[in-house]
DNA sequence: ATACACCTTCGAGTGAACTTTAAGTCAAGT
DNA sequence: ACTTGACTTAAAGTTCACTCGAAGGTGTAT
């Protein structure tokens, strides 16, 4: 079962100038082609794109995501090569995962900032809000960042 | 206490350069200048320089944060909105979470697999392997994207 | 007063990841 | 055979977030 390029693109929610772009990067090596030159996606093909979107998603530049795949095409030579890039690569989503959690007290602090202002019709309160009525869970925030407005 | 644009850049780990980057584009109206035009960052100038390098490390594109500024400065007529903005980035981190668990599952798989291969010397172990010789948080992975390479 | 490090603006350049455009080809339906 | 819509390439354009270079000003130490 094949799919053109433009199908294979609504599946993974991209565009097909994207999938071209890939192609043209020489991430996508191993896509057939019809006798006429239009490209053939295979179910198997997806995997693979999946796995760059993921890649992708985490933040690896598509540059170190052809390595690997170069690397992968290379056979068992180069098994150590690309255990290493993925303990890099899980290293750093480790790493995004705490900043981002960090964000999410910063936006949950936000929030509540907000929502108590928009109940008090004025960010003024918080001039005249004692510290108890801050929730415990933003007051390490407060005392490490400061953050007011 | 006043700090040079040299020794703010430093405090943030960032260049100088991007500091006026950001200056340019408006994100930082509140810095003073000396008599010569020299900026003079505050001390509460940093709070403001830690957010907006939380949300961007959360994605969100300069131009939101600068019309958050924006908001902000033009008082609580705009509490509305500042609310809106920060609940969708909140929603964008929950999403963003997500997507690097399912990230982290991967590359563990990917890291099981290539310490694995690293220990047999080659890639064909995994041909051979029973399913049940696979980790079992792997499995549900293996199953809905079929990774193999 | 002069040296020197660091500051200023402005405009141009960079790199990543697409996206668009133009000119043309392919394949299916009538 | 012809139309139509989706495909092809190459090259140029876009957006984002910086980053650099040139030419000149600032401020402190000696």
């Amino acid at each position: 079962m094949f799919y053109t390029i433009g199908e294979m693109a609504q599946k993974l929610d991209v565009a097909p100038s994207t999938l071209r772009y890939y192609d043209k990067e020489g991430l996508l090596p191993f896509v057939e082609r019809s006798s006429g030159g239009i490209r053939m996606f295979k179910d198997e093909d997806m995997e693979w794109l999946r796995l760059l979107g993921c890649l992708k998603k985490a933040g690896m530049p598509l540059r170190e995501i052809k390595a690997f795949m170069d690397w992968s095409r290379q056979g068992d030579a180069t098994i150590d090569r690309r255990l290493d890039l993925i303990e890099k690569q899980r290293q750093s989503v480790l790493e995004q995962q705490k900043q981002l959690e960090d964000t999410l007290l910063m936006l949950d602090y936000k929030r509540w900032y907000y929502q108590t202002a928009q109940e008090a019709g004025t960010c003024a309160v918080h001039d005249t809000l004692s510290l108890e009525r801050v929730p415990e869970r933003f007051r390490p925030l407060k005392e490490a960042w400061k953050v007011g407005e």
